[in-house]
DNA sequence: GAGTGGATTTCGCAT
DNA sequence: ATGCGAAGTCCACTC
């Protein structure tokens, strides 16, 4: 990547290199003394200090302090920016259309600048993904109905893969889709298919069950016309369920600490 | 402040750097390629890629991509740190009590390293939030209605805290509602369910007053149709009676002084 | 410490 | 574009 990094920069050098780098997008980085000024959905002022701030390539900026989670100014994704040096002081001005607003950061001490150009293509997951709601449910069944017992699952039927496949406490078959996101007619659809496929080679009852965080409208009528069922299910309670066990090692460790 | 700073450096002279400047809380900021653990409410893995590391002051963890304004990994405030160099790879591990949860942060190439002592006494001022908004009100009653008088404010009823609670200039109740943008129906909806708490409970004509900068396409309707009234307010306005008020309270220490 | 509500919420998805 | 709901929300405040 190779950072492009001044120390202890004179306002001019700094100006020189945003100059530079912000038309191209790139992420800027600078340490300094600065005051803020916000005017949009609220309006805010922030006196001198040593802050952080960071223009990112898609427009967004952060103002950090050195304590809280939260920036101290921002500003979401899109922003317009405009850079002056005057009277030994860099001016930052990010612009925003919709809604209209606008932060201002002003440094007349510069520790740090640097323009990087961040090659970033890993991909991110969050654990709570349709698989891990399906092995939530197979540790814990009772999450798509009291009584339920999985016999298997990804199961081949016709059309497809039967997420799980088995028994209710009356003993009637039951055939589980599982989505992560609200479940639309498509997953109703596609639920209604593997039921009708069951049914037709095991001369049995045979009752579809949706789970999912939520349903769309209107699908609830769907469901009800199909003869089929619906148990709401959180990705992220299933999430806990499988990192309970190190969630405990979590805990045991400080325990000991 | 005195900025240290490490272009290019080895995992070990990053170590180094982290292994001084971490224990005396100094904000650390480092540039590189790195992945990152997740295991907490939820778990998430993030995949190689260059990113900005901030450890604050106060404990709290950010990692920052090339977009977005969020951070894609994080923790608040409160963390205990523990750096590692193993087989050539910087390994930050960020726990934190409770909830039990941990980060884990592997850089296995560094451009920038950082330990800044960032001085910072600068206030922050937001302007013109719904408080301001009532505290303006409390103090120019007029900016509701002529001849307003407030008795109470965050007065405890059924559903929750009036805003203001007072009367108008017949004598009749008034409840005051204050939202600080475009108010909707929920705003509508809130206000009448407290005029209706109020009115079960005196035995008295009580009125609605709606107060906000603007109120959304429709709510107009759905005023007149509850009996509710609307005042025109802008937040700014009332910033300014602040300040104001503030002057004059300075005006007179001086006086005194 | 747990619970509640607001935020310059941001973000994604559905309409 | 707009509106609605979730978030590893965070954060300040009350009980």
């Amino acid at each position: 990547m190779e950072p492009k990094v001044l120390v202890n920069p004179t306002v001019q050098e700094a100006y020189k290199m945003l100059r530079e780098n912000l038309p191209q997008h790139k992420t800027i980085l600078i340490v300094g003394n600065c005051w803020v000024h916000y005017v949009g959905r609220a309006s805010s002022k922030l006196e001198p200090g040593e802050r952080i701030l960071i223009i990112k390539e898609d427009g967004s900026l952060l103002v950090h302090r050195s304590t809280g989670y939260e920036p101290v100014n921002w500003q979401p994704p899109g922003c317009i920016f405009q850079v002056k040096a005057e009277e030994n002081i860099l001016k930052i001005h990010a612009l925003r259309r919709k809604p209209a607003e606008s932060v201002n950061v002003f440094f007349d001490k510069i520790f740090l600048v640097s323009g990087l150009n961040l090659v970033d293509s890993g991909e991110f997951t969050l654990y709570a993904s349709e698989e891990d709601m399906q092995k939530a449910i197979l540790m814990e069944p009772s999450l798509v109905e009291d009584g339920f017992k999985p016999i298997s699952y990804e199961k081949k039927v016709e059309p497809g893969f039967v997420d799980i496949y088995g028994v209710d406490k009356n003993g009637r078959f039951v055939v589980v889709e599982i989505k992560r996101k609200t479940a639309g007619k498509d997953a109703v659809l596609q639920l209604a298919r593997y039921v009708d496929a069951v049914k037709a080679k095991v001369n049995h009852e045979v009752r579809g069950i949706l789970v999912a965080p939520d349903i769309s409208r209107g699908v609830q009528r769907m469901l009800s016309t199909l003869g089929l069922d619906y148990k709401t299910l959180n990705p992220k309670k299933c999430a806990e369920i499988l990192k309970r066990s190190e969630t405990k090692k979590l805990e045991e460790f400080f325990r000991k600490a």
